[in-house]
DNA sequence: TAGAGCGCTGAATCTCGCC
DNA sequence: AGGCGAGATTCAGCGCTCT
C-alpha cells in the first residue's frame, strides 16, 4: 500500500543512522525504529514529578503542580503513563536477546521497576551506584542521599540468552565476582560539561565510568545501544570508547549539540584492547573421546579421583568404567560422588612422572593444537 | 450501641498490650488496633521470590532456599493487593507524626515503594543495606546480589513533624552525616537463632544492628514500634535494647515462641553499651578495572614489571595480556613470576615523565577523589 | 596456646545447546 | 518445545579440629 511508503522510508533511514543523535520527542522517534533492532537500552528518564517542566501527559497537556493529594495521585499516574509509553517502545525495538538498564532515585525508581515488571521485562539485578562524594543534606533532615539505583532487566521472563560478560567483570574486580553495589564518584571536574559561561550544561550528567561499566557488562563490541534520554551523551561517549554503536534520542538541541562535540573528542580503543576475558563456555567443545582418538590416553588407561582412592578405566569410545558403573567422565564422577553433577574434566586425574594431573590439561593441549 | 461493646473491649485491650507478640493474621490483628496509636512501623513482608528449581553450590552442596508457603503469591496483582491491605492499616494506626520503614529486594521492593506512594505516604529516603558477606552468584549469571533496600516514608505528604535523630546518628557515624548506604553483615553465628536440632529457626532473620540503626534514627525512648511481620523478633529485641515499646504480629506460633524467649534474654542497654553497636565504616575497595573505567589508564597502555624487562598490555576490562597469558593484574604477575600468588598493585609499574611508578599510586588517587 | 586449615552457610528469581 | 547431557560455577565469616 503506497501510503505506507514514506513511513517505511523513514524507518529504513533511521534504522541505519547509527552513532548519531536524533533530536525530537522520545516516543515519536522510538516509533520510527524497527522491531528487534537494538541490543541494549540505557534510559535515564526525567523524574522531577513536582517541577512539572519535563512532564507532560500523553495528550501533551501540562501537569499542574498543585499540592493537594488528588493532584499528587494524578501526577504519579501521568508519570506512569509516560513511563510505560516509552518503555513499551523500547521493549519492541529490543532484540529477543536484548536487555534494558534504567536509572533513578527514590522519587521515581519504584515506578520504573513496577513498570518494567508489569510490561513483562524480567529483572536481573538492581544495582546501587554508591556515590563516593555525594552532596550532604545541609538541613540535617534526612540521610545523605548517597546513591542512585539502576535496574537491569531482560526483554522477557524466561529469556534464555542475554549478554553478561561475567568473566570480564570478574577480572575487572581482581578475580572476585562483581557485586550489585558500585562505588563510583560523581561527574565533576574536567569531565563535567560546562557552557561558555562556565555553567554546567546538564543538571544530572552521569559519570562516564558508570556507563562504561554497564556497557562492559551487558554488551559486546559492535552492539547497538539505544539511549532515549540522551542528554549530554554519556552513553554515546562510553559506547564510542568501548567500540559499541549508539542511537541517541534527545529533545533539547542544546544538549544534543554539546553531546556531539563531546563524543567527537572521544577516542575509541583499539580492536585488540577491546577484547575482554572470555568465558569457558564460549571455547570450542572437545569431547573426551578426542583425547583417546589423539592418543593422549589409551583405552585401558586408569584415571584417579582427586583423593586418589577411586579409579576408573578408559574405554575406546571415551566412556569410563568403574565396577558396574559406566558412562561419560561426568556421569561416572557424579555417581561416585553421589552428587547431582560433576565436571569430569577437573575431577579425573591421570598419572604422569610428575605426579597426578587433571585430564583438563590434556584438553588444553588439544585446544592449543587447534591454533 | 451495645453490640459494639465487645469489639471495643478488644480494641482497648490490644491497644494496651505493648511488648507482646500477637499471633494471628497480620491484617486481622492490625484491624483491632486503634487509629493513630503507633509511632513507627517496621515491616519486613514476604519478598515473593519466585524461585525456580534447586540450586547447588560448585561444591555440590544444596542451597537452603526460601521456599516457604508464606512467600508464594499467584501474581504481581495478588502481591500488590496483599501489600496495600496491610499497608493501609499501618497508615491508619500511625500517629500523624509517625513513619514507616519497609525492607525488600528487587523482587518486591519496587512494588512496596509504589504502594507507599500511591497510598499517600511520603518517601524520605531509600536506604541500602550493603551486605558485607552476601551469598555469591554461584552460576556466574548475574551480579552478586549484595544488598537489600529499605524505604523510609512518613505517614503523609507535607508532614511537618517526624522523628529523625540527626545528631545521634552523626555521632554514631564518627561525626559525619549518616549516608543512605549502610554496610552491615548478615545475621550469622551466635546471633542467628537455632532450634534444638541446630537448624535456623527462620529463613530470613535480619541482623539486629540493622533494626538498631533504624530505631535509633527514627524513634525516641518510650515510642511504640509496630512490626506486622514479626518473625523471630529482631524488631522487638532492638526495641527493648533501646528502651522502645513494640507491638509484634506474627502468624506462626513457632516463630513467636522463639521470639519471646529471645527478647526475654535481651538487656536494655545503657549508654556505654550502645556505643559498642557503633558503625564501622567499611569503605569499598577500588578494583583495578576502576582505573581503566575512570580513564587513569587506557585500554592498550603498557605496564612494566619491577625490573622493567617484561611488560603487559591493559585491556578494556582491566585484564592484562602478556603473549598468550591473560588475566587479572595478580594472575598475570603470578604466572610471569611462576609464583603461587602476586600482589599486582605493587608488582606492576606504569610509565610517567618522572619515571616508572607502581599502579598503586593510581589507586590512591581514586581513593582521594572520594573525599 | 596460637594459628592454620577445613567445613559449613547465607532472602537466589543461578546453563545451554542440541535433537 | 521439551528432554537430555555436557560441563561450568563461590565469597566471607564463623566455629571447629588439628598441629
Amino acid at each position: 500500500m503506497t501510503r505506507h511508503m514514506p513511513q517505511k522510508a523513514i524507518v529504513q533511514r533511521t534504522a541505519l543512522e547509527l552513532d548519531t543523535i536524533h533530536v525530537g520527542e522520545c516516543v515519536d522517534i522510538l516509533k520510527s525504529l524497527p522491531d528487534k533492532s537494538v541490543d541494549l537500552v540505557f534510559a535515564d528518564p526525567p523524574y522531577n514529578l513536582q517541577l512539572g517542566g519535563d512532564l507532560h501527559r500523553p495528550d501533551n497537556s501540562k501537569v499542574d503542580a498543585v499540592d493537594d493529594e488528588w493532584d499528587q495521585f494524578a501526577s504519579f499516574e501521568a508519570y506512569d503513563r509516560f513511563t510505560r509509553e516509552w518503555m513499551r517502545e523500547c521493549q519492541r525495538v529490543l532484540k529477543d536477546d536484548g536487555a534494558i538498564w534504567v536509572i533513578g532515585s527514590y522519587h521515581n525508581v519504584f515506578r520504573l521497576g513496577v513498570a518494567l515488571q508489569d510490561l513483562g521485562f524480567w529483572v536481573m539485578n538492581d544495582v546501587i551506584w554508591r556515590k563516593a562524594n555525594p552532596m550532604p543534606n545541609f538541613k540535617g533532615t534526612r540521610f545523605t542521599n548517597a546513591h542512585e539505583t539502576l535496574i537491569w532487566a531482560t526483554k522477557a521472563k524466561g529469556q534464555k540468552r542475554y549478554t553478561f560478560n561475567y568473566d570480564a567483570l570478574k577480572a575487572f574486580n581482581e578475580d572476585t565476582q562483581m557485586r550489585s553495589d558500585w562505588a563510583i564518584p560523581l561527574c565533576t571536574g574536567e569531565e563535567r560539561l560546562k557552557d561558555e559561561d562556565g555553567n554546567k550544561v546538564h543538571p544530572t550528567q552521569k559519570p562516564e565510568s558508570l556507563l562504561y561499566r554497564v556497557l562492559l557488562a551487558c554488551s559486546k563490541p559492535g552492539h547497538v545501544v539505544l539511549d532515549p534520554f540522551f542528554g549530554t551523551g554519556t552513553t554515546g561517549a562510553a559506547a564510542k570508547r568501548l567500540g559499541r554503536h549508539f542511537i541517541g534520542i534527545e529533545r533539547d538541541e542544546t544538549y544534543a549539540k554539546h553531546a556531539r562535540e563531546r563524543i567527537a573528542r572521544v577516542q575509541r580503543a583499539n580492536e585488540s584492547d577491546l577484547a575482554t576475558m572470555g568465558s569457558k563456555k564460549a571455547e570450542p567443545r572437545v569431547p573426551f573421546g578426542a583425547l583417546v582418538e589423539a592418543g593422549l590416553l589409551q583405552p585401558g588407561d586408569t584415571l584417579y579421583c582427586p583423593k586418589g582412592q577411586r579409579t576408573a578405566r578408559v574405554r575406546a569410545d571415551g566412556s569410563l568404567v568403574h565396577g558396574e558403573l559406566t558412562g561419560s567422565i561426568h556421569k561416572v564422577g557424579a555417581m561416585l560422588e553421589q552428587a547431582p553433577s560433576c565436571n569430569g574434566w577437573t575431577f579425573w586425574r591421570f598419572k604422569t612422572d610428575a605426579g597426578f594431573k587433571p585430564i583438563d590439561d590434556l584438553r588444553a593441549r588439544i585446544r592449543q593444537q587447534g591454533h
